[in-house]
DNA sequence: CGTTTATTTTGACCGATGTCGAAGCAGACG
DNA sequence: CGTCTGCTTCGACATCGGTCAAAATAAACG
C-alpha cells in the first residue's frame, strides 16, 4: 500500500503550474512543447491510448502494429518518440517488447493545461 | 450569475474521455492530434500562456510581439494556428486586435490527458 | 549453429512547417 | 485624402518529420 515513486520525466521537472496562471518561461515552454509535439500525431496518440488502456497496463509491440495501416518501422519510430519524451517506457521480456504509459508524465501535462476555476478575472 | 455557454471547439466535440480509459478512435485521435500539434511549438505555448494569464483575460498582439525574438509575421502565423484549433479567439477593437484563451478547449485537452486514480490495474 | 520471428536502425524521399521580407489591408488621425 | 501604425497575407526558402524498404540486432528454437 506504499505510494508509487512519482516519476516525472527529467525534462519536465519544474513545470507544474497551469499555463493560464502565469506566463511560461522560454525554457519551460521549450520542454513542454517537446511533449505536446509528441502528442501531435494521430498514430502516436492512438498508440499511447492503446498502451495506457491495455489490460495489465502494458502492451506488446506486436499488439500495436496490427492496429494500424503503417509499416513496423514506422510504429517503432513513433514509439521511440513517445519513449524519448518520457510518456512511455519499454521493457524487453524474452521475445517481446512491452510498453507502459508513464502516468506522472500524462498527469503533469494535464495539469499544465488545466483551468483552475476561480472568480472570472 | 448565469452559466457561461461552454464553447467546445467544433473539431473536438465527442472527445471527452481520458485517453487512458479506452483506446481513442482514429477519428478522435486525428482531431486531438491537431490540437496537441498546435501546442507543440514553444512560441505558441508561450503565446497561449501569455494570453491566458494576461490581466483582463486578453492581450493585444502588440503586447505579444515584443516578448519574442521573431518577426511580426511569424507571431501572426502562430496566432492563426492557435485560432484555427479553437484555443484562442480574436477580436478587433479600433486599432488593436485582442486575443483571449478559450478555457473549454484547454479543459477538454486537460481531461483527455488526465489520469483518473483508481485501484492499480 | 542456422533459421525463424520480433523489433529496431539506417537511409532516402517528400510533403509539412517555421521563418523572413515585402506587400496588402484596416483604422485612426492630421 | 494621404499617411502612419498595427496586423495579416503572400511567396520563397530551409529545415523538420512521417513514411517505407532494406538491413541490422535480439532472442528462441530446432
Amino acid at each position: 500500500m506504499s505510494k508509487q515513486p512519482v516519476r516525472v520525466p527529467l525534462a519536465l521537472v519544474d513545470c507544474h503550474t497551469p499555463l493560464v496562471d502565469e506566463p511560461l518561461s522560454a525554457d519551460q515552454a521549450e520542454r513542454l512543447a517537446s511533449s505536446f509535439k509528441a502528442l501531435g500525431d494521430p498514430i502516436r496518440l492512438r498508440l499511447l491510448s492503446l498502451i495506457a488502456s491495455h489490460a495489465g497496463g502494458e502492451a506488446c509491440v506486436c499488439d500495436l502494429t496490427d492496429a494500424f495501416d503503417v509499416s513496423a518501422p514506422t510504429i517503432s519510430h513513433h514509439l521511440k518518440v513517445l519513449r524519448e519524451t518520457g510518456l512511455v517506457t519499454s521493457e524487453r521480456r524474452a521475445t517481446w517488447v512491452y510498453y507502459r504509459a508513464e502516468p506522472a508524465a500524462l498527469d503533469l501535462l494535464s495539469t499544465v493545461l488545466s483551468v483552475p476555476q476561480r472568480a472570472n478575472a
